[in-house]
DNA sequence: CAAGGTGTTGTCCA
DNA sequence: ATGGACAACACCTT
């Protein structure tokens, strides 16, 4: 499940690599990711030159000058750089450069690729409407943000039109350094809480953003992410000790996710 | 081997 | 505004 860290990531390694290239060929295995008939989706971006590669939350905006590919892995999937002739098995989209590289994108049923105009990006809907990058808010920011809300904070970290970058994984270690119950709700948490959160996101994204993403996804040369198990303070840690007391970590159900939590260190509301 | 859990997002409904 | 249920699917665990 690729989040910030993993597509931040992901778009500074094809900024590096194909900035400069012409996308020769697409080849669209599967068309319902697409937002444009296949045939539309393939004339309009082929023989572009990419220009810039960057990410707001999960998305990736490759910028061309035929306009925008705009890519959402969904649950998870793989980015590879790879010679042409060497596909992976699985991929549903892939663009092949002029120097016999290929791009092969692959991703579950529900991951995007769409096309954006030039100068109609903010006609993209799914990608407008997002918030600014976890890790771009400070203590500030996140109290303007939070500001009149009354949600519970796991849904609010959730929502990609607030803040954008936060998935299922991270926010585990972010409700857990900010010391905050995922079922808490916005308007009961104090200033310092409101400050403890902003850090929390800043300790749960930064570290694995500097290790290159999560162990369970790789680069686009096929490289695992050095950020591993032991770097998880208790994300998926059920039944182990809390670093911070020693408390059994509970796994509880939180609406339709499931929430890993130390009960002593993050008290449940009410 | 079948059933269940997971993860992302939009949409529809309360 | 808020949340819950649901759908779409592949892969892994039980």
């Amino acid at each position: 499940m690729p989040e910030l860290p993993e597509i931040t990531c992901r778009a500074k390694e094809m900024k590096g690599a194909l900035v400069g290239r012409t996308i020769a060929t697409i080849d669209v295995i599967q068309p319902k990711s697409l937002n444009l008939p296949k045939k539309k989706f393939v004339t309009s971006l082929t023989g572009s030159e990419i220009l810039d590669v960057s990410n707001r939350g999960k998305w990736i905006f490759v910028e061309t000058d035929k306009g925008w590919l705009l890519l959402n892995l969904g649950m998870g999937g793989e980015i590879l750089l790879v010679p042409c002739d060497e596909l992976p098995e699985k991929h549903r989209l892939v663009l092949g450069f002029d120097d016999g590289k290929c791009l092969s994108i692959n991703f579950w049923w529900f991951g995007y690729a769409h096309y954006a105009p030039p100068d109609r990006l903010d006609e993209h809907k799914m990608t407008a409407k997002l918030g600014p990058n976890a890790l771009d808010i400070s203590t500030q920011d996140l109290r303007e943000i939070v500001q009149g809300r009354r949600g519970r904070v796991k849904s609010f970290l959730l929502d990609q039109s607030k803040i954008a970058g936060i998935g299922n994984a991270y926010i585990h270690d972010i409700l857990f350094i900010a010391g905050l119950h995922p079922l808490r709700t916005l308007n009961t948490l104090s200033e310092g809480e409101v400050a403890r959160l902003a850090e929390g996101i800043q300790r749960g994204l930064a570290p694995s953003l500097e290790k290159g993403g999560a162990f369970y996804e790789v680069d686009i040369y096929g490289e695992r992410g050095g950020f591993v198990m032991e770097d998880i303070l208790i994300g998926y840690r059920e039944g182990k000790n809390c670093p911070n007391c020693g408390t059994t970590i509970e796994k509880i159900k939180t609406g339709t996710t499931s929430s890993f939590i130390c009960p002593s260190c993050q008290p449940a509301p009410g």
